[in-house]
DNA sequence: TTGTAGGCGTTATCAA
DNA sequence: TTGATAACGCCTACAA
């Protein structure tokens, strides 16, 4: 039925362990030998069995990737690029999708732990304490959070916002508004943080709107407290809170971007499409992923400082359209 | 280190085999015996090791799910129920993105053969043939695609055309346009047939550009050919030639939908964002992924005679807004 | 350089 | 009802 290494071994005239060697550790046995026994491995089309090995060495060969919401762009974008880097370094990717519930998170870990040769945890919710539980069980990369001393790949969010507000100030805005997303998001914190610092440094006039849901509607609940407040720039915690900004100013009669300029953050990739207004801040998903897996292999393979476990992922301005305020 | 089922053994007081039982199947021990072992268990943790338990019962509790894309909406959608289904189902996915490439999708399904107890390919970019050796190895379950008498679940797309057409000639359109998508694709055939059926039964003009790509561009391509033949709806393979179409329609100075009614297939989440004119017939990934699942679990537990190893998932027609052609 | 033997954690078979 | 024992397929000392 199922082709194994006694099969290949036999056909070779060797015995296993050196169908074994011949295989993994080329350079172990006699150039004769090898040749041999790939000749009968080809012939027999023979594939190791990743199980049997990982119960013998207690490696699997597999990644476990946890993420919240999949259908959401940002994390399949995420998805794809750490599946497809993972690949290229040999792993399998076993995916679970926790559909934002931290208790299923936690289950879902659980399950995995014994599958998986280490994590990657996308934005994860569970708590701080749980998430140091796992870590020192498996070796675990978060993606977009901080958590102690827990490997982490990031997104350079405070160059983020100083691009933003770089090139709003090169445009002569003075005077800003931020709609902010949940209060629970660690990257909402980090972006919050970054844009005050920033705007006290520049001596710009900041209007904070305070927290609203990280969606259309909320954006859409923003705009008139913003408006009131004679903003000529917006920065949304997201592009969904953006096209609802969007949306709302235009139909209060406010052009967008000649009257005020709207920026978010995320770039969900069908945005640009749904309005040519918005300016965004993308995160290249493709460098978080593949610099997530390499930094979670590395420490796999015990080669690691603790000076390198954490790794900043770059953002990139993207602009569409964005004006200078008309002079007042 | 790992606490394995002896440790849970020895602290019951009773063999390894037992402990098996007792937690395997519950009604073949002594009552006493499954508590002192439950007890045991729980006390020092224990999470039965699945990888070890597939060597031995050659079953490893893992479903192969490959997509071409996993940062398309669509496919990201039938993702996630399949990943929630097989949850349910006590499955962890291993996940494969092929990228869109055959040869890469036949690469992965051999290397996931092993590690998997069946697998689930969606819209499958490899070969009839290809296809059917797989299906001869393992149990195979496909979406959105027919290959011989492979298992699978397609969305019932003639009925969705059906509710489309049913629809417009309600409204009174009597000459309609047809984008098609790829010529290669399993899909683009099923929708066009049915068009072309259902237009000549019903008595309908209806308008053929050919295919184009099945992208917002192919969209904006194909709209000058439209307005020339003057139809008062057209129907397009998918949302993003749907979207295209209504920007470029626009762009002529004729307004969607009150001149000309768009409809687009796929559901793509943000489309109804991007455009509220678009109508579209949605395709419910949930059910289909779910059915998917149930099948190939069944497939795997040999219930399943071969008259049912095909599933139709529903299509939904999504009205937003379209109007009836003004009387010319 | 090669082969033999033992073990990884679990389940299935067979006696007791 | 229970316990020994032998697989499952592979890897790795250790011995030859």
């Amino acid at each position: 039925m199922t082709v194994t290494i006694r099969d290949v071994a036999r056909l070779a005239g060797v015995s296993a362990s050196s169908v074994c060697r011949a295989l993994a550790t080329p350079d172990k046995v006699r150039a004769t030998t090898r040749e041999r026994v790939q000749k009968a491995a080809a012939q027999l089309g023979y594939h190791p069995n990743r199980v049997a090995r990982g119960l013998s060495t207690g490696r699997t060969g597999n990644l476990g990737l946890v993420v919240p919401d999949i259908a959401n762009p940002f994390f399949a974008g995420l998805v794809k690029a750490v599946q497809n880097r993972a690949h290229e370094c040999d792993f399998l990717v076993l995916l679970a999708d926790t559909d934002e519930d931290v208790a299923a998170e936690m289950d879902l870990i659980h399950t995995l732990t014994k599958q998986v040769d280490g994590f990657l945890l996308c934005s994860p919710r569970a708590g701080d304490e749980d998430l140091r539980l796992v870590g020192a069980d498996l070796p675990v990369v978060m993606l977009n959070r901080r958590v102690g001393q827990i490997p982490s790949v990031i997104f350079d969010n405070a160059d983020g916002v100083r691009q933003v507000i770089t090139h709003l100030v090169a445009l002569n805005h003075r005077r800003i508004g931020y709609v902010a997303g949940p209060k629970t998001s660690w990257v909402n914190r980090e972006r919050l943080r970054a844009v005050r610092t920033l705007a006290a440094s520049m001596g710009l006039e900041l209007v904070e709107t305070g927290t609203v849901s990280p969606t259309y509607v909320g954006g859409v609940a923003a705009a008139d407290v913003l408006l009131a407040a004679s903003v000529t720039a917006v920065i949304a915690y997201n592009d969904m809170i953006a096209l609802g900004l969007i949306s709302q100013i235009t139909a209060r009669g406010v052009r967008v971007p000649q009257d005020i300029s709207v920026v978010g953050f995320d770039d969900i990739p069908t945005a640009g499409l749904v309005n040519p207004a918005l300016t965004t801040v993308s995160e290249p998903k493709e460098q978080c992923g593949r610099a997530a897996v390499d930094l979670l292999v590395d420490l796999l393979n015990d080669r690691e400082g603790p000076g390198n476990s954490r790794r900043v992922a770059p953002m990139q301005l993207v602009v569409r359209q964005t004006t200078a305020p008309s002079p007042v």
